[in-house]
DNA sequence: ACCTAAGTCAACG
DNA sequence: CGTTGACTTAGGT
């Protein structure tokens, strides 16, 4: 562990950052050093085929290492580290911006362009998914979580022309963080890591068949919840939403989940989980978004919840529902 | 050249 | 704070 594996879990998918020359010293390819704004620079721009890697978690080595200069990262995956930093995997706004400045100093003097970003990407990309507060925990801001493997799948729309599967190289290390360690801030114990994937995995723990044994039960357990929820449900929504909703896909990554933004409003009786998960319109930018309908989660108290389980509880709950 | 991912700026509620 | 859109940049094919 200690390293890469550990920390990287399934970090295989993780975009190839090119970090080391043109990344880090943000040259331009015309050779000019870039000096955009605050925030950032013409960030590093991932593989194509490379989704966000949903369980990785900042390895303490690499917020020293790039101490100075841009973090290698694109914002999706700072913004999954923080989360993934934290118990709950799930995050404040702010508590994200935190995070970031505290592990990537850069950011600190970076303005507040970069906040905007964040913002942006929180919204955008489908992976993160926003988690209202209980009214025990009330405050400013909704939570955001992530939302595991919302990739993979096959895209047959357009993408599936131009993807193919990267599942070869794995992350290359001699991009930069070769190191690793990730897993030092937050050895978070990554529960539910996409399954999905694990294309080659990078080794070690990752040993995908190691990895789902030890994940199984989420799987089993929230998968099945969401089928038997669909089932008393006899969801309204799976008429007009196709057949992965009723399986384990449920969304995540699922493009086709709702062709193009028809909206699904999935009642959860607060009986079952105390929320109501609706969907919120997909933007339309760009790919990350083009597959499947927001999915906001919402908490509903029509009665309290049982009491041996802990709002927090309930929302995490949920937020593994979500992921899956 | 074209497509897409990612980043930036900004308007708006 | 959150969403969205337009636009830019860069990398892959």
């Amino acid at each position: 562990m200690a390293d890469l594996e550990s920390s990287l879990t399934a970090m295989d998918w993780l975009p190839r950052l090119t970090v080391g020359g043109a990344m880090a010293g943000s040259i331009n390819k015309d050779g000019s050093v870039n000096t955009k704004t605050q925030g950032g620079n013409i960030a590093m721009r991932k593989s194509p085929h490379s989704p966000l890697d949903t369980n990785a978690t900042l390895d303490e080595n690499d917020g020293v290492t790039h101490r100075e200069g841009k973090p290698p990262y694109s914002y999706a995956n700072l913004i999954t580290f923080a989360i993934n930093s934290s118990n709950k995997k799930k995050m404040t706004l702010s508590e994200i911006y935190q995070w970031i400045c505290d592990n990537f100093p850069y950011y600190k003097e970076a303005g507040n362009g970069w906040k905007n970003s964040i913002r942006h990407n929180l919204s955008l990309n489908k992976c993160f998914l926003k988690v209202a507060r209980s009214k025990e925990d009330p405050g400013k801001g909704s939570y955001w979580a992530i939302d595991s493997n919302p990739q993979e799948e096959p895209l047959p729309i357009r993408q599936a022309r131009k993807r193919k599967f990267e599942m070869s190289s794995p992350y290359s290390p001699e991009s930069g963080h070769s190191n690793s360690s990730m897993g030092s801030p937050s050895p978070a114990p990554n529960s539910q890591a996409p399954i999905s994937q694990a294309p080659s995995q990078t080794l070690g723990q990752i040993s995908q068949g190691s990895f789902i044994e030890n994940n199984s039960h989420l799987e089993t357990d929230l998968g099945a919840s969401f089928r038997s929820l669909y089932k008393m449900l006899d969801t309204p929504a799976g008429s007009s939403v196709p057949q992965h909703q009723n399986g384990l896909n449920l969304g995540q990554g699922n493009p086709m989940f709702n062709g193009h933004g028809n909206d699904l409003l999935l009642k959860v009786p607060d009986t079952l989980s105390g929320i109501s998960p609706q969907v919120s319109p997909a933007s339309t930018t760009d790919s990350f978004v083009s597959g499947r309908p927001r999915v906001e989660v919402q908490r509903v108290y029509n009665s309290p919840p049982p009491a041996h389980i802990s709002t927090d509880d309930i929302e995490e709950d949920f937020t593994d529902w979500d992921k899956k």
